[in-house]
RNA sequence: GCGCCCGUAGUUCAGCGGAAGAACAUCGGUCUUCGGAACCGAGGGUCGCAGGUUCGAAUCCUGCCGGGCGUACCA
C-alpha cells in the first residue's frame, strides 16, 4: 500500500459515505486491484459487492463513484467502465511517490523493521547418506529464497538445516561402509565414494534382504548410545558428508542459522514420547506405538515407535516441534519437503492437534514438485538416484557455468573477471529455472531452455541489471537528490512506474502463499519495461533536466531489480 | 481400492469469482547498438470433459477422463 493507494482510499471512502453507504461496511470492500489490461488505467474498483449494499447495479454505482472522484493533485482521473471504475494518477504524483520511496529505502522496497512474525524455515534437509544431486536443489532454493523474503518484511527468521543424519538410510549407509568401505578413499571423495556404496549397497540387498537386518541392528547399537563402533562409525561418515555439502552450499549462497540434524534430537525424543504418553493419544499396535488420526481423516497412523523400540522420522519431528517451540517461540513454521511427503506432515500436524498443542497451528508444510528430465523419446521423468545415473549438483552447476563463460568469450571477450562472474551467471541461471514457476508443479530440467538466455531467464535479468549499471557508469554525474527533480518529465516512464510500485504486493503474497515465484515474476517484468523504456529514452546525452530525471529512474530500477533477485539469493554482477 | 496434486496457445507456464496473458518456437520488422544477452509486431486458445452454484466461472462445487505422487515398523 503506498501513499497513492492510501489517497485514492480515503477518497473513495468518503465518496461511498456520501452515496450513502455505511463505512464500516464499505471500507473491505474499497479493494484497488490493477485491471487486467493496464491501458483501462493504474488501478480499479470492481462495484460489485458495493453495488449489492447500496441495493443498484454495479454499472450505475460505478458511474456514480466516478463522478465523485474529481481529480485532485494525486488522481487526474476517474472513469467508469461497465461496472468497474478505473483510477488513473497523475504522472509526476506516481513518479515521484514511487521514485522518492525506492530512493530512501523505504517498505516496501527496502527492508522493513521488526513486523512481530518469528519464522522457522526447515529446508534443504539433504539425507547425508545419499549424494546431493539436483533434487535435493529445489528445497535449498526455495528455502533460502523464503528465509530472505520473510527478513525483508521485518520477520525473525531462523532458517534451519534438518539433516538426515540419523534412521535407517544412514544406518544403511553404515553396513555398506562398515562391509566393504576404506578410510583413504571415503577421504579422497566424500562424496563420490559414498554414492558408491550406496549404490553398491542397493544392489546386494537385492540378492541378501538380510543386510537390511544387518543395517537395523546397527541403527538399534547406534541409538542405545553406548560409545561403540557404530558410534564412531556415524560420527565419521556425518562430517566428511557435512563437509562435501558445503561445496554446493557455498556456491549457492546458501547458509543457514542452525544446523541440527536429526541426530540433534537424539536426547530430546524420550522426553517428546513422554508428552505423547501423557496427552493420552498414544496407543500400541502390533508391538509397536502409534497415534490414530482417523477422526481428523488421517487413515494411516502415524508411528512414533517401532517394534524394536527404535524411533522414526516422525518421532524426531515432533521433538523437533517442542524443541523449536520452546526455543524460538515461531507464529510459523514452515516445512519445504517434497510433495510426496505430505502425508508425513498432514500426521505430524495431526498428532499435534490431538495433543492439543498449541504449536499444531504454527505447522505449515511447503510442499513442491519434482525435478524431471527427458528421457530419449520426449517424455519426462524423474531424476533417479537408485537407477546410478544420479547427476551431482557440482557437474550441473559446472555444466551451466561453462556454457555461460563461452556466451562471456563470444560477447564480451574484455570482460575481467570472466571466470568470476560466469559462475554467478550459470548457477543463477540454474537456481533462477527452479524459482520460476508455482513450486507445486515439477520442473522441466531442460537444458536447452535454460542455457537459451533468451526470455523469462535469469540471465535476462541479470542483463537488465548489469545495462543500467553500464548507463549509470557512462553517465558520469552522480544520481541527484529525489527534492531536485521535476517529476513531470517521468510521465513516459508510466508502464516502469507502476510495474515497480507492485513491488511490495509480489514480495507480500510471497510471503503468505510460500510462493517465491511471484518475486520472480516480478522481477522479470520489471526487467522487460526498464528494456523497453530504455529503447527509446536515451540518459545519456539527454538534456540536464532530463538526464537527472531518468537518472534517478535508472538507479531505482537497478536497486529494485537487485533487492528482488537478491530476495531470491541471487546476485546482480556489475557488468557481465 | 482410497487420499492428495496437476491438466490454459505447438512447447513451458502466469492468471484462481468480475475485461483470456507471457516466454520459447515460427514468421515479419527495429534511423550501426548510452550494452542487440535488447526492442517492436503477427499468427496461434470449445482454459481436459460433463453437469451445478452465481447477475457473472479458466477460477467455486459434484461426477468423469488423462498424468503424477502417496498409501504403519524408510525418509
Amino acid at each position: 500500500m503506498t501513499d497513492l493507494h492510501s489517497h485514492l482510499s480515503t477518497r473513495l471512502l468518503a465518496a461511498t459515505t456520501e452515496l450513502g453507504i455505511e463505512s464500516t461496511a464499505a471500507e473491505p470492500l474499497l479493494r484497488l486491484d490493477p485491471p487486467k489490461n493496464r491501458d483501462h488505467g493504474d488501478v480499479a474498483l470492481g462495484a460489485f459487492q458495493l453495488a449489492k449494499l447500496a441495493g443498484k447495479a454495479p454499472p450505475a454505482l460505478a458511474a456514480e463513484l466516478a463522478a465523485k472522484i474529481t481529480p485532485d493533485d494525486v488522481v487526474e482521473a476517474a472513469v467508469a467502465a461497465g461496472p468497474f471504475v478505473n483510477f488513473k494518477f497523475r504522472r509526476s504524483a506516481l513518479a515521484r511517490a514511487v521514485l522518492t520511496a525506492i530512493a530512501r529505502n523505504e517498505a516496501p522496497y527496502g527492508k522493513a523493521t521488526g513486523n512481530g512474525d518469528v519464522v522457522c524455515i526447515d529446508f534443504s534437509s539433504p539425507n547425508i547418506a545419499k549424494p546431493f544431486h539436483i533434487g535435493h536443489m529445489r528445497s535449498t532454493v526455495l528455502g533460502n529464497a523464503l528465509c530472505r523474503i520473510h527478513r525483508h518484511l521485518g520477520a525473525t527468521v531462523h532458517g534451519i538445516n534438518h539433516l538426515g543424519d540419523w534412521g535407517m538410510p544412514f544406518a544403511k549407509m553404515m553396513t555398506a561402509y562398515m562391509r566393504w568401505g576404506n578410510e583413504t578413499e571415503l577421504h579422497r571423495s566424500p562424496m563420490r565414494y559414498m554414492f558408491d556404496l550406496y549404490k553398491r549397497y542397493g544392489q546386494e540387498v537385492k540378492q541378501n534382504p538380510a543386510l537390511d537386518d544387518e543395517a537395523a541392528k546397527h541403527f538399534q547399537a547406534l541409538e542405545s548410545g553406548a560409545d561403540n563402533v557404530e558410534r564412531r562409525m556415524w560420527r565419521l561418515l556425518r562430517d566428511e558428508s557435512l563437509k562435501a555439502f558445503q561445496g554446493p552450499y557455498t556456491r549457492l549462497g546458501v547458509t543457514f542459522d542452525h544446523v541440527t540434524g536429526e541426530s540433534f534430537f537424539e536426547d530430546k525424543m524420550e522426553a517428546a514420547m513422554q508428552r505423547v504418553t501423557a496427552s493420552g493419544v498414544l496407543e500400541d499396535s502390533d508391538g509397536a506405538q502409534v497415534v490414530w488420526l482417523k477422526e481428523l481423516g488421517i487413515k494411516e497412523p502415524c508411528l512414533l515407535r517401532k517394534s524394536d523400540g527404535t524411533t522414526l522420522y516422525h518421532t524426531r519431528d515432533l521433538a523437533a516441534a517442542f524443541y523449536r517451540e520452546t526455543t524460538f517461540h515461531p507464529t510459523r513454521i514452515l516445512y519445504v519437503v517434497g510433495a510426496e511427503q505430505k502425508l508425513h506432515f498432514d500426521q505430524l500436524k495431526g498428532v499435534l492437534t490431538k495433543m492439543k498443542e498449541p504449536i499444531a497451528k504454527a505447522v505449515e508444510h511447503v510442499p513442491f514438485g519434482l525435478v524431471l528430465s527427458k528421457t530419449e523419446d520426449g517424455k519426462w521423468e524423474k531424476f533417479a538416484s537408485r537407477s546410478g545415473n544420479a547427476v551431482f549438483l557440482d557437474e550441473i552447476l559446472d555444466e551451466a557455468v561453462n556454457k555461460v563463460r563461452s556466451i562471456i568469450r563470444e560477447k564480451n571477450p574484455d570482460l575481467p573477471n570472466a571466470d568470476e562472474v560466469a559462475e554467478q551467471i550459470g548457477t543463477s541461471a540454474i537456481v533462477f529455472n527452479d524459482l520460476k514457476n508455482s513450486r507445486i508443479k515439477d520442473v522441466k530440467f531442460d537444458w536447452e531452455s535454460m542455457l537459451n538466455f533468451d526470455g523469462e531467464t535469469g540471465p535476462y535479468v541479470q542483463f537488465a541489471c548489469a545495462r543500467l549499471s553500464s548507463i549509470l557508469r557512462k553517465v558520469e554525474v552522480p544520481v541527484p537528490s529525489v527534492d531536485a527533480i521535476d517529476w513531470s518529465l517521468l510521465a513516459d516512464a508510466e508502464r516502469v512506474l507502476l510495474t515497480m510500485m507492485d513491488f511490495g504486493t509480489a514480495v507480500q503474497r510471497a510471503a503468505e502463499q510460500s510462493e517465491p515465484s511471484h518475486v520472480t515474476g516480478h522481477v522479470i517484468a520489471l526487467a522487460g519495461e526498464i528494456h523497453s523504456y530504455l529503447r527509446d529514452h536515451y540518459v545519456v546525452g539527454a538534456e540536464p533536466k532530463v538526464r537527472d530525471a531518468r537518472l534517478v529512474l535508472v538507479d531505482a530500477a537497478r536497486r529494485l531489480l537487485v533487492t528482488g533477485l537478491g530476495l531470491l539469493g541471487i546476485p546482480a554482477p556489475e557488468r557481465m
